[in-house]
DNA sequence: CACTATCAACCTGTATGAAAGGTTAAATTT
DNA sequence: AAATTTAACCTTTCATACAGGTTGATAGTG
């Protein structure tokens, strides 16, 4: 038996708009008649055209401007989309993490080669911040100056898809990391291995970052792994 | 990685409505407040009610049901969406083959100690097809089956983040490489790597296992730097 | 009594007109 | 010529009305 499940119109609607911009070939910023053009055109009513466009800008195929129109976005030919529930926290923060390590064990990998100066020095800004935010008691304002040093990382290792992709991971693995654990003790243990991880991508030494970026990871892993839930 | 881009109501109310769910501890099948309540209660018409629930619609985290109600469903937390667009083939080629060989390397590294005798089946039976295919020329058929050998390994790795994250990659890589570049000669190079990689797996042995994929990588890349754009 | 058809209450889905902004370029003023 | 106002054309949001799906109570029928 197949189920065949009731459409919505506005999804019928958003599927007749994906072929008439498939017909009509438009591309890149080429504009899509206005709504009340559609609307006419379609028979529809306003508020079943807005929910077929707010379903395709979802989908990164529109974008809906207020006051100018409705323009076609660049087909990104790469696209992640996942979802799925977690039944047990510290399983889902342990794959996660292994995610973690070998991207941005990657982005470490590539730092140590691409970094230029000016990478180097916003990475030392950061860290300056996380020490003293850390000195501080400021934990909150740490916790994002340890992020933003990470970023400076990513984006030091030039490769624009991994960057998306752990910041993609990075926002969900703390989304949860911040919950359920505290994150106190993971300061205290990982800040040197902060510093001689930057020492090590300034003098462009590979063993000596990987080594310094392992140990940070050992210290996080061990702290998802005392963790009795 | 801050873009302040002026929200619509209906964001805002769907941010609203999150920290609802959040807050009220609503789980699995749990029902929202009928849509005149929520107006209500939120100050806002209907279709803006509308556009909210179904941006959460789309992000898996709601399901509306015509006549029923509103429903948290049971996938939640984890959502990770990326979208990339590509200016230069060949740079994309490279960052993506890094990002794939961090992602897949650790899988190779993961199913050396998690791989179960049946993954370790699976695996050489879809390698023996992908060299029978190749000594029959059929490249396509070979392609298919080698795109199966890798998937069976991911799943060994038995980590669904790392799996659904390569997953899109090796989509992504594909469709790009089966375009511009001829894979012919990457089959004769990579082929033997195939085989150790597996033998490496089959006998514990983290560094061998390693070292083949590595060679393997090493061979694709030299294929993309060969090419001339 | 058991079974069925109907109805009422409550829900989402869609249409529509009006009002409130945003954007742009032409028209008007300075 | 430069600055300002206006007008035309957009999207955004609201309020209301009605159509249609879902479910359980109710009335009717054998």
């Amino acid at each position: 038996m197949k189920t065949v499940k009731k459409k919505r119109l506005s999804e019928m609607v958003a599927d007749e708009i994906k072929q008439y911009i498939k017909k009509e070939n438009l591309t890149s910023g080429d504009r899509l008649p206005a709504a009340t053009e559609l609307m006419s055109a379609l028979g529809i009513g306003r508020s079943t055209l807005r929910e077929a466009l707010q379903l395709l800008e979802s989908q990164d195929i529109l974008e809906v401007l207020n006051g100018k129109g409705t323009f076609i976005k660049d087909a990104k030919p790469f696209y992640i989309r996942t979802a799925f529930d977690v039944e047990n926290e510290k399983n889902f923060l342990l794959d996660a993490l292994d995610v973690r390590i070998a991207l941005e064990g990657k982005a470490v990998d590539l730092a140590v080669h691409k970094a230029t100066e000016k990478d180097i020095a916003i990475m030392q800004q950061h860290l300056t911040d996380y020490v003293r935010y850390i000195n501080e008691s400021k934990r909150e304002q740490a916790n994002r100056a340890d992020a933003r040093f990470h970023q400076a990382l990513y984006e030091a290792a030039d490769n624009q898809l991994l960057t998306s992709i752990i910041d993609s991971v990075w926002d969900t693995f703390h989304q949860f990391w911040n919950e359920p654990f505290g994150q106190d003790d993971i300061f205290d243990q990982s800040y040197p291995f902060h510093v001689s991880l930057l020492e090590a991508i300034q003098q462009r030494d590979t063993v000596a970052a990987a080594d310094s970026f392992q140990k940070m990871m050992e210290s996080v892993k061990s702290s998802i792994e005392k963790y009795q839930e």
